[in-house]
DNA sequence: CTATGCATGTCGATA
DNA sequence: TATCGACGTGCATAG
């Protein structure tokens, strides 16, 4: 991890260390108190106060205060940095990015504490449960959704937009499904309506439109009501039963053709 | 801002230093090697790296990779959390979550340093030309938008959401106005029909519908012309002119009560 | 490269 | 307290 600890550097010292360690792209933390500017899409200005600030080793820039989860102020990795000591200002970072352009500046007024590092890491990171496995779990098992349902296809395109499964009934009406991982708003419901709109608009033909989700606020139940939507509850425990097996499965198929 | 810094202890030792430090609802950084799971509204899983984890003083927890805006794995703010020393595992730290109920853990297979400190940031912060201000100066100098436009309100309720500006033209015609301080995707023009159409159904006459925004998709635009609106763009640095000058009125207004 | 929609979104305002 | 809409949203993906 390589870690340096520099605490007590006059700022001429500490700018020198500062703009090495961009340069080799190495890890910052700076604990201190500082005022900061940021003008792009909007503007904002943040009065002195003690905070951390975390230059990471794409160049992204976070400053967060002692609380809450969001940054104050940040800037993402397409960024450049430079560091600048102003002997009647003090240590001024400034992080500019292109498209949209820009412009953060931080200003500290007393550096505590710099902590610079190369960390490596490459540990993989896997998320369960996204909107994507919910619904290729509900296209394979469509039976969860309603009897002899037969899904004909996945992310159909609908006018400008896609329905996340497209299928047909035992009747043989066809159906619009939108999931929603959680719980459903308005906008979900009229989402849907534009697709099943459009559908009628395009193929001559009504089809059912079903919006999935955990839960519905009382607005999405009632707007969903007076579009002639339907609505199913879904449990995600549950569905998170079948994506375990799922993965098993994959897994056992992955040993079995090492095996081979 | 009080910082003490460890690196070399026992993990038996950190498990003290950290406990102290939750219950004064300090601090909390420590870079090290760890791993991490998560469960909740999704579940996810974090291989072993090189990582900042940072515990804010109102109990937020974040784990940064060293790369990346966004935290890897996070908690905010409405947790407990627990340290202890698994002497087959690692330093485990579990944070959990009510409503929605939300579990983390973090094991450190190896620590590399903690700080630990006591931050005090009562630095204002302010944003400038949210929609709120952009909606605001453009109510107060409706001419920027069209000559003769009179402003009769903003905030609207229309059904159940509210249009931005709702004035009349100098034809006598009513006119809905939808705000976007950044590019206007067809959402915004879809969210401006809907308020069009309600607004004819409960006043029984047609209102004019305007989107005013710094720029537009083409799918917007071609949503627009589908739809009979109108559209303008704004020039947000324009507006950030009117911007200051409003505010350097109010300064100078309080200038003169001090004085006063 | 732009446009579109998801996100453990988070956050604040409001009913 | 739940819901709704904005966000400097960021981010991945599809066209």
């Amino acid at each position: 991890m390589n870690l340096k600890i520099y605490s007590g550097e006059s700022s001429e010292e500490l700018v020198e260390v500062l703009k090495t360690a961009i340069t080799r792209r190495s890890l910052i933390i700076i604990l201190g108190e500082c005022r900061v500017d940021y003008e792009g899409r909007a503007a904002s200005r943040l009065e002195v106060g003690e905070r951390v600030v975390i230059i990471k080793q794409d160049g992204a820039l976070l400053v967060h205060r002692p609380y809450g989860y969001s940054p104050v102020n940040w800037q993402p990795s397409t960024v450049v940095i430079e560091v600048a000591f102003k002997p009647s200002v003090g240590l001024v970072i400034h992080a500019v990015r292109d498209k949209p352009r820009e412009y953060l500046t931080v200003v500290f007024i007393r550096v505590g504490l710099v902590i610079i590092g190369e960390l490596v890491d490459q540990g993989e990171f896997t998320m369960y449960l996204e909107e994507r496995d919910m619904r290729d779990i509900l296209a394979e098992n469509p039976w969860i959704i309603e009897e002899d349902l037969r899904v004909l296809g996945v992310e159909k395109p609908i006018g400008e937009g896609y329905v996340d499964i497209y299928a047909i009934d035992k009747s043989g009406r066809h159906v619009l499904i939108e999931l929603k991982r959680i719980t459903a708003t308005r906008e979900a419901a009229l989402q849907l309506y534009r697709y099943v709109e459009i559908y009628k608009k395009e193929y001559g033909e009504t089809p059912r439109g079903i919006l999935i989700a955990p839960s519905f606020s009382p607005t999405t139940l009632e707007t969903l009501t007076r579009l002639g939507l339907e609505y199913k509850y879904v449990d995600l425990k549950k569905l998170w039963e079948f994506f375990k097996k799922r993965e098993s499965k994959r897994v056992s198929l992955q040993e079995f053709s090492k095996r081979k």
